[in-house]
DNA sequence: CATGAATGAGTATTCATTCAT
DNA sequence: AATGAATGAATACTCATTCAT
């Protein structure tokens, strides 16, 4: 038992190392240029160990991304009372822009959609996860802005993807074209622009 | 002389075969998974010919892309005598979703991002093109537009890219996921929705 | 003493299911296709047990066809009183191509053959006992024969390689190339003419 | 044209080679143990002009295997005026030995019953070219000289299949086993013998 | 004594690019 | 100028064997 619960945990370790090199590894590389062998050998491991772990290269890609989209992250706690509407939609903006650079779901999101045309399924799970999802835990928050009367009556949906199309407009998209991109010094600035807008629209 | 504009004209020819076989085998496979062999095949060239025209499989790619960009379009002419507001609005988002789709930016998108990591000074250029320049057009339509007071004075910059920020959500974005993706049976009436937020914006 | 009993026990129940798993997979893939993890998995053995009884893959590989070898069979007490020649020809015939194919002897050779250059004494052995020892029992059988007045006096060596040589060339020649040979329908008849020419020959 | 002819030339002279250095590695190492690397290099050709000459290592081994099974020779013109019928089945009994030895069939042999399980195709075809077409031309003798009255009228195909058998009962059958199998000093005599046994059956 | 995770050497195959003709 | 044969470096994946627990 206790033989087993000692080989569980090094495998583990092994596996989470493996994650992380891979991760940084496809960050730098991209999927083709990326090298199993690499890999391995940054996370320590032989390539016999690596293939024990992940039947194939597509095998470790689709578990990095899986790995990375968990912390897509909900924005449940973001309502605090004393909280105005201009407060809670800024703190709403700076959640998403923190997932969207810090987790580095820019950079693995250019991966996937480099990987469409060969691994179709990987991206379309990855939308639905990166896209779909974090949009229905915005909506929710609108939703409950709405139901305080906070924000007018109106098509929450719709609201919140105006919202996160204006957000990527202005923050992902380029960074999609961009490796080296980062945030503009007058980011803050834009997101009070974008409230402005938002509540000219929505405002209770 | 005549021979000279002969052969020039030949390896013309041949050049708009290659670049033509190269964007078919590109779009099909991505970069990385393309083959010089084989697009020297489809353009009925040798390899030698092939390298003799493009140095490298990345100024060939590069060349792919630049020519693809050419078709981006100007907008100049979509203001007609007649046209309500809503018309141009109406327009101006067809034409764009018309280069987008037809012409198949989406999907050399997908493959310049791919190419953020090897060849960042290509996605960039294309970033250039395929964003600000096309912004820059459509901006010079809502110029006009206000200067004929069919809407309100506002920054056009902005209400720019509110506008494709909007259309990238809704149509642009999920196709960057999806190789099959196809324009939604009810797009013109997302496309009245977007003209309403609009015009309840910057509506004269 | 019990308990070494007891251990001794299970460890040659588990020789007995590695070389049984072995031989399966070793028929199935032939040498270099057969995985020791696989065989191990089947005879429900970890790797480093197999190991501790089998030093290496060839060892493993010599155990099994030795194995396989001891059922070459004893043709001894086929002589029955009351049979007359041909019962007794048939009877060898019919007892030989029983231990060339319901004892796999047939696949086991292939693969030994197949394993000529990289394990030449194995085959060497092999040929030993699957040859040189069979035509020495089934020799017996004939020196009995004519020293019963059965079969003209002749050299008996011969008289068995000449059998052994054409039972081979009907039936043990085409299955080497045929994995999945069968003996024919007119196996029966086959043998009897065999019979015939062997009496022509050597009859009383 | 001229150019088209040398490269021709050239090409066959390089196709020649690596079948040349892939039947020496096949004989030394069996198919398995074979390396493609190692037969590029003893054929002084890169790997990757080999696969231009052969899609895989499994083709490489056909071509060789087709290659040498055309020396398989045909019999027709042993028949000689003057001859007696001992002195053609001599004949005969030694050109079937020299093709299987000194055009190394035995060994061709050894390596494609090897791969029965891996390659059934390759191997029953062969066994028709080394087997039946064989019997045929041998038997296509036999069906002269017993029209020549030099043989007693009987079953040819049969007569052909029982030296064929006893042939190789003698010097096949242990040369399959044994990779440094060299024909006996009294080969020679074992065939007078066989000779012997033949003439008693179906001498006229 | 048994385990199964870990190893590292080995291998077929691909592909952008060059060069002799 | 055009060819296509030739290159060699690169890479994902496998497998017999060992070792810490």
């Amino acid at each position: 038992m206790s033989l087993d619960t000692h080989r569980r945990n090094v495998s583990d370790k092994k596996r989470t190392a493996i994650l992380k090199a891979a991760l940084d590894n496809f960050l730098r590389n991209g999927f083709s240029r990326a090298g199993m062998a690499e890999i391995a050998r940054e996370a320590d491991v032989s390539t016999a160990t690596l293939y024990k772990h992940f039947d194939s290269k597509e095998t470790l890609f689709a578990a990095v991304v899986k790995r990375a989209s968990q912390s897509v992250g909900d924005y449940s706690g973001i309502l605090e009372p004393g909280d105005t509407v201009r407060d809670i939609l800024r703190k709403l903006s700076k959640a998403y822009l923190t997932v969207q650079f810090d987790h580095k779901a820019n950079a693995l999101m250019r991966i996937v959609i480099a990987e469409v045309p060969g691994a179709p399924k990987l991206a379309t799970e990855m939308y639905e996860v990166l896209a779909n999802r974090r949009n229905d835990t915005l909506m929710a928050v609108m939703d409950a802005m709405i139901e305080r009367g906070m924000l007018k009556p109106h098509d929450a949906a719709f609201s919140t993807r105006l919202g996160a199309g204006m957000l990527k407009e202005l923050f992902v998209w380029p960074a999609l074209f961009d490796a080296d991109y980062k945030l503009p010094p007058d980011t803050d600035k834009k997101i009070e622009v974008l409230a402005d807008v938002f509540l000219e629209l929505y405002g209770a």
